[in-house]
DNA sequence: CTTGGTGATGTAACTGGTTACATGGTTGTT
DNA sequence: AACAACCATGTAACCAGTTACATCACCAAG
């Protein structure tokens, strides 16, 4: 409505509508009890008047910060990654950071073009999922000595700081449980490996004291259908089915009930994540719980402790722990 | 590794480094070919060896670009609006923009809050869902002209523009369905509507050629489990319910299942959103396909041709249409 | 009546890039 | 040989803020 043609006011433009110094504006603006009371009014007279905001790139160019902190995550149709960037999202505001999100569909070559892009963008640290990165990224990450923390994998040795879980240890639990309860044939269902770090690691956490079936899928409901139809004629004499990822779980549970095939009775369903979904399911569905909202608030605090004082966090390993319900 | 005691070095150390001026090396920056093959190489060992990295807020000052949107949606935890920022993230990216996320809770307190911090950060054009919002909200983006698009909502007449759904239609639609299949009583569960415009604009669509119960709950699995078994005591006449979004349709088909009510043989069941889970689910659940995808592209569409070419977009409908599946 | 402290404000030098304009050297054309 | 065109490069102003330091008025204490 007012002066639409106008360009944009400046610290200067308003200075001179209200006969101050710019230097008294930029009080005005920061330390306002620094200013008598009548300077200050007309200058925020001018600047609700010229429609003044005072421009972000010039604050950061001084103070040397951009408040604003990247991560990288594979999807965010995983509403494990959902639920972890939620929690990481709403705690870096508490500490006055912002979020900005890039997916890279587990590719590393696009992970290092979209780092670059949040380098760019002035992030102040990077966030990334697991540990398989390109040449690229890490080139970038030493060159630029941006403060880089690796979640949802757990390593006290790897050279950024990790927080996460052990991923290994978490499928081990998952499959002794399924042993203890007598079950010698078990068809594992996973997510692809190349690239994916996270699920390998949970495959190199099983032990062979029961046959293992493995089948590889997409990480998707549909793909948990296509590995279950596959499983049911290729091994049929599996009594249990080991799912690495909840996602793959409840598409299993879906094809399982489809064919009338009964969870538990008919076969054991097991996943790894804990989602809302599988406890709300029917059968409830055993699985190992992340707490993915605790990585996301640990790693907000972090960061924050890195980009304010410098601080380099701890590598921190996130528990996990069996979660028993009807699936099995 | 090298010189970590060093500050940062910036254009003027690159210059003295390698014996030429800052316009050259700024030039080696951004326009390599109007450099000479001899000073390229040489500032760009320069630049190598004193790991120099171009100051993102000095760029943005000179550019008056940030190349950061924002973009402010309720919560992360519904895959309505993973999907959809999924796809807004990756479409945005074609552009050359990154997504700054902020949650809001669907608090219009919390928003304006949020919103103020985009603006801090320098987004340079505002996402946001619904038309709810608070007076806060409406001053900072009217005081910053800040280029705003509102999503999951179709008004042309609204005071920014709409890209999404005509969420009573898609509710009446749904409606129709039911009664069309004969349901004469057909239970509504709905999430909270404080605040929740889309959710309201959905309730407000249904009419009353049946009898329609209302029973509202948090917009979660539990949420729903929690309404059916309100319904079931209170209103067992029903014969069909309509959840106005697919996480409560999951939730409320999981309880079914476990009060041994056979879907759709005693109960019809329906949902709004289509979710993948609706289409995976045993049985699979008949819903109004709203596409977020679609939404995400066009979305990011419209905010590119706006800061890049300062377009303001039309206002613009996304269809919905019926899935019919099993569970009706 | 002078000295000292305090509070409010202004001046100008920063921050780290980009870029208009100026300069000088090389090649091309008639 | 003379003039133009072009290329590579440098100088310095500019973007929009912050802030160290200087200035000045005012009041109280010695």
């Amino acid at each position: 409505m007012v002066l639409e043609n106008k360009k944009k006011a400046n610290l200067r433009d308003v200075a001179k509508a209200s006969g101050v110094s710019v230097a008294t504006v930029s009080r005005v603006l920061n330390t306002p009890d620094r200013v008598s009371k009548t300077t200050r009014q007309a200058v925020q007279a001018a600047i609700d008047h010229l429609h003044f905001v005072p421009s972000a790139a010039a604050r950061s160019i001084n103070s040397g910060r951009s408040h604003v902190v990247g991560a990288l995550v594979p999807t965010l149709d995983n509403a494990i990654f959902a639920r972890f960037l939620g929690a990481l999202e709403s705690k870096l505001g508490e500490h006055g950071l912002s979020l900005v999100i890039a997916t890279t569909d587990g590719d590393p070559d696009l992970e290092a073009e979209k780092a670059q892009r949040l380098v760019n963008i002035g992030a102040e640290a990077l966030i990334v999922s697991g540990v398989t990165h390109s040449d690229a990224f890490e080139q970038l990450i030493v060159r630029t000595r941006m403060p880089t923390v690796v979640t949802s994998f757990f390593d006290p040795n790897y050279h950024y700081p990790t927080i996460g879980y052990d991923n290994a240890a978490a499928a081990r639990m998952a499959e002794d449980f399924l042993i203890e309860k007598d079950h010698l044939q078990i068809a594992v269902l996973h997510g692809p490996t190349e690239h994916h770090d996270r699920m390998r690691a949970r495959l190199s956490g099983l032990h062979e004291k029961a046959k293992l079936h493995n089948f590889e899928t997409d990480l998707t409901l549909k793909g948990a259908e296509n590995a279950v139809n596959e499983l049911l004629s290729t091994a049929p004499e599996t009594t249990a089915i080991l799912c690495l990822s909840d996602v793959l779980a409840l598409g299993a549970l879906f094809e399982l009930q489809r064919r009338g095939i009964r969870v538990p009775q008919d076969m054991s369903l097991m996943g790894i994540d804990d989602l809302p979904s599988s406890a709300s399911a029917f059968p409830s569905i055993t699985t190992i719980h992340l707490p993915a909202v605790e990585m996301g608030i640990r790693t907000a605090d972090a960061v924050f402790e890195w980009v304010e004082h410098q601080t380099v966090p701890e590598p921190h390993l996130i528990e996990t722990s069996l979660i028993i319900r009807q699936s099995t």
